[in-house]
DNA sequence: AATGCGTGCAACCGCTCGCTA
DNA sequence: TTAGCGAGCGGTTGCACGCAT
């Protein structure tokens, strides 16, 4: 029995899906639909797991899916919604159309690491060391990590000057200063238009 | 031209949740 | 009530590619 199952998972292709592949799962979900993985992935004949042919449909062959760059706005919304609900991609990724969670997971991490850094050696001012490196991306992880609990940082704070707008929190910094398009005035607007109009902040006047 | 390094992305892994018998 | 199963989710890994040296 063990070794039966063990001869079956050894006969599971792994890596990057070939063409034929796609062409198969995609007919089978046509058939199927976009359910019982396991079984879609038994009888089509593809040596792949369920788990496998669900994920290849979800991120790559579902229809209406879009394929490009990550525009400016969906990144602002990006940027908006992870503050507003964490890490919960899949969440997030419902608030965009075409995009999928991993995607937006990956954008995420991606340009997360490189404008931390960015700003890490920017305030620093310093040379930058392997050891400067290696806070850079723990801070990166702590930022990670605390995104999620900062949903009230504005509404915990008082009234938010232009000034002192930028300095709540070395997060808030971080964020803001990863929208490389954005100048202070247009960083301010965005931030009345998402947070101050959704009562986030208690910015006044509003 | 060769090599090393950083980045982006596709895919995998393990855990959790919800449904059903 | 609970065990088993399917599906979903977030985190992590591995590879291909581009760029710098």
């Amino acid at each position: 029995m063990a070794s039966q199952l063990t001869m079956q998972e050894e006969e599971l292709r792994r890596g990057q899906w070939l063409e034929e592949e796609d062409e198969r799962l995609s007919m089978m979900v046509g058939v199927f639909g976009e359910r019982r993985w396991d079984a879609l992935a038994k009888t089509s004949g593809l040596k792949r797991s369920g788990k496998s042919c669900r994920l290849r449909w979800l991120n790559y062959l579902r229809p209406n899916l879009k394929h490009g760059h990550i525009t400016a706005d969906e990144e602002r919304l990006i940027i908006r919604l992870q503050k507003q609900f964490g890490n919960k991609w899949s969440k997030i990724a419902k608030q965009l159309p075409g995009r999928t969670d991993n995607e937006i997971k990956n954008y995420w991490r991606s340009h997360l690491r490189k404008k931390t850094v960015t700003y890490k050696q920017e305030s620093s001012g310093n040379s930058t060391g392997n050891s400067e490196q290696r806070s850079s991306i723990l801070k990166r992880d702590t930022v990670l990590n605390s995104s999620s609990n900062s949903e009230d940082t504005y509404s915990e704070k008082g009234d938010c000057s232009s000034a002192d707008f930028f300095a709540y929190s070395s997060n808030e910094v971080t964020l803001l200063d990863w929208i490389p398009s954005w100048s202070y005035e247009q960083s301010r607007m965005e931030h009345h238009m998402y947070f101050c109009s959704s009562n986030l902040c208690s910015c006044y006047p509003p």
